[in-house]
DNA sequence: GCTTTAAGTTATATCCTATTACATTCGCGA
DNA sequence: TCGCGAATGTAATAGGATATAACTTAAAGC
């Protein structure tokens, strides 16, 4: 195995680790351009291997991103869970609202590849890009710090999960110009965590109102 | 002109409004798989047209993408409108935050055409895209039904926008199962809309005190 | 009516996905 | 360690898409 090395020394028949090579490569082509920028002929020359190499590996086009689309997601992840270790005087959940802004914003094909494609909503329930979704989203619910009071917990964790992609693809659009400018994007998302926060927070004490009165 | 007209009759050199039957085809072709479902050649050949013949109207791919997408917006905002108008118990915010919800899910592959595609942020400043695009959200400012106090009300338009656009993504993604199922998304639109409507309510009461007792 | 120009056609170059048939190497069991 | 099967690669090729160049037809204005 030598996946360190993209790509194939000349002279052997064999990569070695061209599957990994691939997505790592696919990754690096979508940080620009997005899925279109991924091309299966240009990550086979870039990586030396012949134009029907990649097929042995990943069935068609479609299963090549939805690999590199899991890849994406666990980086994000991987990417949230620090945000959410270091010590730091803001929340964990603003923490990691801050941290998918960053990531949506600076690697914005990547983040297109990840939520603006229909790669993830065709993936199959048990699959590699259905966990790694899944992943990211337990994160986001564990950034609340609320405890579970049925469905509480899930539900606000998808609205902010919802506020921040809004922010993100705004922001891309460029809606953040004009009068629109006076809010910054930060901002905003600072808005959505706060408002977030103290949603929570009553619905947590409704519910245990409700609760009680009932017991 | 025969603009109803989207098929050239056989034996007639001109088609006589080609431009607009290849917009309105690629909008149909669109409404299932969003932007990559749009081929020009499939296009043309729907049309009854020679292959090159688009490229007399369009410079390339990118823009009649652009057009289709200006299309798009100018459609959804004449929906947006049309919620607007109608009487109902609802406000004006809300039938806007439903209508759009709808649109966002019913013909889902326009909607990714709209929003998640690169194709806006490139629009330069004085297009039929940016224009249209522009339409759209002043519609959203509108909705709010709140006096112009500084940038208020577009800082809340953008975040009513924003969350708007992320509920969709994620219903889109299938994250409405499991325990956030109990959720609807309709429910979680009517808590933006809410959420807004307090959060702007209060912003401009805070503003005007300040005025005051800076007057 | 003649000319200019907009709009369409044929032919072609280039790129991309995907498949088929064939070649090489790896690893495992006898 | 030999050999065999599975995994992984290659060459050749089909088919579809974008896009351009050179030519043709019809429309519109003088």
């Amino acid at each position: 195995m030598r996946s360190q090395l993209a790509r194939k020394p000349p002279n052997t028949y064999h990569h070695g680790d061209l599957r990994d090579a691939l997505i790592k490569a696919a990754l690096r082509e979508a940080e620009q351009g997005g899925a279109e920028a991924i091309s299966i002929k240009a990550l086979a020359k870039q990586l030396g291997v012949s134009q029907p190499a990649p097929y042995r590996h990943f069935a068609d086009r479609e299963a090549l991103l939805a690999a590199v689309t899991a890849e994406a997601f666990r980086q994000l992840s991987a990417i949230l869970r620090e945000a959410m270790a270091k010590s730091s005087k803001q929340s964990k959940l603003s923490r990691l609202a801050q941290a998918t802004l960053e990531f949506g914003l600076r690697r914005n094909g990547i983040y297109r590849l990840m939520f603006a494609s229909r790669t993830v909503s065709c993936a199959a329930k048990g699959s590699e890009l259905h966990e790694a979704t899944r992943e990211t989203f337990v994160l986001v619910i564990e950034a609340l710090e609320a405890p579970a009071v049925g469905y509480l917990r899930e539900r606000h964790a998808l609205k902010i999960w919802a506020a921040l992609h809004g922010v993100v693809t705004l922001a891309e659009q460029g809606l953040f110009t004009g009068e629109a400018a006076h809010a910054t994007r930060e901002e905003l998302v600072e808005d959505f965590v706060n408002e977030t926060k103290t949603a929570l927070a009553t619905a947590i004490k409704d519910a245990r109102r409700k609760e009680k009165a009932g017991a």
